[in-house]
RNA sequence: GCGCCCGUAGCUCAACUGGAUAGAGCACCUGACUACGGAUCAGGAGGUUGGGGGUUCGAAUCCUCCCGGGCGCACCA
């Protein structure tokens, strides 16, 4: 796979440069990497000269005037300050280059021939999609679509908790107090109320946890039984509940394959662990022990009693995974407090020899908190999801009746900017950190949100609305017009690094920067640029070109991460 | 107790993975012309990067020891 990558954007500029520095010095392309100024105005690309000295033999403010006084690249200034060399691109070439870039309908994108799988959202059966189900589904959805825009063959799964002890748990809680009619009424909250239920009265009723093994096992037999049928039912009814949320955040899963998906292949999984002979017998359970692979908790795949667990489910799903899709890629978009489970996950699989092993990866994020503590749903202590997306897209209904109230499709505006806000909200921070959830924040339209970067849009949708015509034709307009965007053709020309980046690091967070950069670029552009009215035609088309390479640039970065894209709000 | 993650402006977060004077938003203060949308823009104030020591030309970033917070540590998922 060693096919060269497309140059986007300011790419072209940085290979020109980096070759020119590597003949003049004669050190390999490779290990010239540049850097930005500190400061935008010292040029748009740097070179430290620190690790060249050496080789030079010259003192590192000496060798970085020298390379200044003796390069000579086309359209490019370079200057040195001090130990660093700056380079600044002629104002022309930089706007021409980046707009004809960023015009090109796969900006920023690739043609990378990788199977890419990726696993997010995972809800639980039966129970209601809460803010901390918002993260892994808001990152998954992100870097599926990231991998996507690079030439991916991308499969998005939705791995459902719809399996385990807690479905006996539940039947068991069904069998003594369910009510059809609340169930038809209300699923989700009818089966919530059982499961809170059920754990409230199994202190006090020791018959409860042994109806709720018999039941499970009974799920586990694999027959055509009543306490299957009932599981059934209650999974569809949870996932046309799911299936609701995930319309609203535009997001379509390639497969959703719960836990019981791998079922059939439970005892295959055990059998091959004893074949590969890395199954021990401890206290009645099997487990595999893991402390070559220096982990201290063995990976347990089965119970004393007999049934499976997480891990052999897991264990089974990887395994289905690799044989059907030979994936480059397989991550995980789970929460850290799992960072044990995949550990061990690999390290059974890499007990039992296999390569693709390491092509599994975890993808962790910091979890939700409340300032009142960590979320519990047996304590109550939950925001439902629905409930968060609801706040939000009254807000901007709020919003709009203040600020635009003669809006058409009100509506859906409302829907966008609400679900805008509080996607870029949770895309806007470094996945690991953890957050406290805080509704004054995410229910925030200004400065650094989603809201921003779509009223930015929205105000380029606008101009070219009045415009009354199409955007002219690249080959039709003075690219002269257009040198005092300095600011706005860099912060496009980085969106492609960007892009790049976020998808080696799993990070989309560095999308979202790359694109308030732009917006905040953008803003300031159509202020000190007129675009309609000033009788230049010369001028005006340009422009016009100008606002469209802005309006695209955030599109795309909006679409990547699943910011809607209104054109007017 | 052991392991992993985190600690940066009053608050929420950045800092190109070792580079230049540590940057944004919120909140606070000042300002924006009958110009394409004020969900915007221009400016001000705000810092001993939790603390000590070390590594080197150079540290928020790396190593080490403390302090503080979070998560996890086999018959749940």
């Amino acid at each position: 796979m060693t096919t060269t990558p497309p140059l986007h954007g300011l790419d072209t500029f940085a290979l020109t440069i980096r070759q020119a520095v590597s003949s003049a010095i004669d050190v390999k392309i490779d290990l010239i990497s540049l850097e930005r100024p500190r400061q935008e105005s010292l040029g748009e690309f740097a070179l430290p000269c620190f690790r060249f000295a050496k080789q030079a033999k010259l003192a590192p403010p000496a060798l970085a005037s020298k390379l200044a006084d003796e390069l000579a690249i086309e359209n490019v200034n370079c200057e040195a300050v001090g130990p660093f060399l700056n380079f600044r691109i002629d104002a022309n070439s930089l706007a021409r280059s980046i707009v004809t870039s960023a015009q090109n309908d796969n900006y920023a994108g690739d043609n990378q021939d990788l199977t890419t799988l990726v696993e997010f959202s995972s809800p639980n059966i039966a129970k209601p999609m809460h803010i901390g189900h918002m993260r892994t589904t808001v990152i998954g959805a992100a870097l599926s679509r990231i991998y996507s825009h690079l030439g991916h063959d991308v499969k998005r799964i939705n791995h459902l908790g719809d399996w385990g002890s807690q479905f006996g748990k539940l039947v068991a809680a069904w069998q003594r107090w369910g009510s059809e009619d609340k169930l038809n009424e209300l699923p989700i909250a009818h089966l919530l109320e059982l499961y809170v239920r059920y754990h409230e009265e199994e202190k006090n009723d020791k018959t409860l946890a042994v109806d709720a093994k018999k039941y499970f096992q009974q799920l586990e037999s694999g027959e055509d039984n009543q306490t299957r049928a009932t599981w059934k039912q209650f999974t569809a009814l949870s996932l046309t509940e799911f299936d609701k949320v995930y319309a609203r955040f535009g997001i379509e899963f390639d497969y959703v394959r719960g836990e019981s998906w791998y079922e059939d292949q439970l005892d295959d999984m055990i059998t091959w662990l004893d074949e590969c002979g890395v199954t021990e017998l401890s206290d009645g359970a099997t487990i595999v022990n893991l402390e070559e692979q220096g982990i201290k908790t063995p990976s347990l795949v089965k119970t004393a009693h007999g049934t499976t667990l997480y891990a052999t489910r897991d264990l089974a799903a990887a395994k289905s995974r690799w044989e059907e899709f030979k994936f480059d890629h397989s991550l995980y978009v789970v929460g850290a407090e799992q960072t044990l489970h995949f550990q061990q996950l690999k390290a059974v699989l890499s007990r039992c020899g296999v390569e693709w092993e390491k092509r599994m990866e975890h993808i962790p994020f910091g979890l939700i908190r409340l300032t009142e503590g960590k979320l519990s749903t047996r304590e109550g202590r939950v925001i439902a999801l629905v409930d968060v997306l609801n706040r939000s897209v009254e807000l901007a209904a709020k919003s709009i009746e203040q600020k635009n109230p003669d809006l058409p499709n009100k509506e859906t505006v409302a829907e966008q900017v609400g679900l805008g806000a509080i996607v870029f909200h949770d895309l806007k921070h470094q996945r690991q950190k953890d957050v406290v959830f805080d509704w004054k924040e995410v229910l925030s339209f200004e400065g650094d949100t989603g809201p921003y970067l779509q009223y930015t849009h929205a105000r380029c949708c606008s101009i070219l609305r009045r415009a009354e015509k199409d955007v002219p034709q690249l080959d039709d307009i003075d690219f002269s017009v257009l040198e005092g965007g300095r600011e706005l053709w860099v912060a496009i020309g980085r969106l492609p690094q960007a892009v790049r980046e976020a998808a080696a690091k799993r990070e989309p967070m560095l999308i979202a920067n790359a694109l308030l950069k732009v917006a905040a670029a953008g803003n300031g552009f159509y202020r000190d640029n007129q675009v309609l009215g000033t009788n230049d035609d010369n001028l005006e088309k340009a422009r016009l070109v100008a606002i469209d390479t802005l309006r695209k640039t955030l599109a795309l970065g909006m679409k990547l991460l699943g910011v809607p894209t209104p054109q007017e709000m």
